[in-house]
DNA sequence: GTTGAGCGT
């Protein structure tokens, strides 16, 4: 189950993303949206969970839940 | 140098 997480602090790296969603399950992929040319964060990032139930609860979990400044957002990808 | 709704090298 592939998970849509954004509105991520531009300082957010996939390594604070794979730890986050690790509390809540296993996580086999994480993918940070970089830009190609400065190699910043784009704000949004992907994360591949094997188990529905786990990724289900990541997001209801994860979803809202204050990152840095800002609140986070996950939800399931297309 | 920032922001902020999005569905990706």
């Amino acid at each position: 189950m592939k998970l849509l997480v954004r509105n991520l602090s531009r300082s957010t790296t996939e390594q604070d993303i794979r730890k986050l969603f690790s509390e809540h399950g296993k996580v086999t992929e994480c993918t940070l949206v970089l830009d190609q040319e400065t190699g910043h964060s784009k704000g949004f990032a992907f994360v591949e969970m094997p188990d529905q139930d786990q990724a289900k609860a990541a997001i209801t979990s994860l979803n809202m839940t204050s990152l840095a400044k800002s609140k986070i957002r996950v939800k399931k990808a297309h």
